[in-house]
DNA sequence: TTTAGATTAGACGGAACGGTCTCGTCTAGC
DNA sequence: GCTAGACGAGACCGTTCCGTCTAATCTAAA
């Protein structure tokens, strides 16, 4: 779907439509999508967001349901936060897990994301091919397997004791993120520095008692 | 909103409008917008679900929009469990918190419930009015409460060391949660048993290890 | 019995929308 | 230069939907 290839035939003559008109559609399908929901987008306001004919829109996606697929698998794709800054390992776990919370609580409330979780949340039950989305993504997996091999070299080093690495970087990533994610869902206005600072700081601090090395 | 009075003057004389009925399109509104999501939820729809004329809904809601509101407003006020049985205090934290977590499992689990949240949160950019539902929700404040006041309990016996039962709650509840609640919501297949328990044990216990009396 | 108001079924107006079609223009390849 | 196909602007069709209106029926209070 990220190849100007609607529905059908395409192999016969030379595919002549526009690989820039089928960015700026999927572009401006975003904006609209996550700003109005799936019902509420309408493909004109689409197409002229687009600065493009509606005939266009329909010859590079088929149709809205599809359109709307594309945009959400495209959107899912681009992350914006790097993974390799998620945690630094200093030698110093409190830190180092405090500085991972606030990383997290970044790039779960990046409005793009929020929106997008969003919209995928509201449309899951009309249209089931959003759950795949969710469940191939291997984001969160890899976060957790960050999280899990720095846990794992505090153990190796008796900084912590941690036998079971997998299910700790689970909890800690899971706790990081819900509150600043649920705050982000509900459109509540959003965490101020101070409370990053103190989830962080609480954050850390649970995980770094539970694992104490006796 | 829970009686029927739905715009502007209704003092005069005696309002005949059945109870009934309302509660009848109230139930009805709320399978409907909770199943299609609120544009494609049609009133004529709910009218005929509740096995009413379209026009005594309008009589009684004024419109889908207000109706759309006392159906968020009734179904949140509506709590499938009761916070009673939320934690029993047996002396023995690890098991007391397992069991919590598996209440709490349940509690977020519930299908209406699930549906009630999703729907809540695709249609907040386009109903403000409905975050103040959310931000008044007391259910989880004295849900937190509740297990503060055990953690609290646990402290003063010696059973546990909590210098801070309400973040200690507030870091329980969520992270006992959080994994059913993502679950549910995206529609995933639910949590097993087996997963509900590990779960369980898994938060238990990492919160009995983080505030170990030294 | 009278009557005011609730209720029902359905028509109706106005608007929005998805998707198709037409027509005229433009551009890339032959 | 010719031609096929992409493209833009917009008309167009069939449908859906909200909210109002009408006319007829029912019910509870006076």
């Amino acid at each position: 779907m990220a190849t100007p290839a609607a529905s059908g035939s395409a192999q016969p003559g030379r595919d002549r439509r526009s690989p820039a008109k089928h960015a700026a559609i999927l572009k401006a399908a975003t904006e609209v999508f996550l700003r109005e929901g799936y019902t509420r987008a309408s493909v004109d306001a689409i197409a002229e967001a687009a600065g493009v004919g509606k005939q266009t829109v329909y010859g590079h996606f088929g149709d809205k349901q599809r359109l709307f697929l594309a945009v959400v698998e495209h959107a899912h794709a681009a992350s914006p936060l790097d993974r390799a800054d998620l945690i630094t390992d200093t030698g110093d776990p409190q830190a180092d897990l405090t500085a991972a919370t606030k990383w997290l609580i970044r790039a779960v409330t990046t409005p793009e994301i929020a929106a997008l979780h969003r919209l995928t949340i509201a449309e899951l039950t009309h249209h089931p091919e959003l759950q795949r989305s969710w469940r191939d993504d291997e984001r969160g997996q890899s976060l957790i397997a960050a999280i899990a091999a720095y846990l794992a070299g505090c153990d190796r080093r008796g900084t912590l004791d941690v036998p079971d690495p997998q299910t700790a970087a689970r909890q800690f990533v899971w706790l990081a993120s819900v509150e600043a994610q649920v705050r982000s869902l509900r459109g509540i206005e959003p965490l101020s520095s101070r409370e990053i600072n103190s989830i962080a700081r609480d954050t850390a601090t649970l995980i770094v008692r539970a694992h104490q090395p006796r």
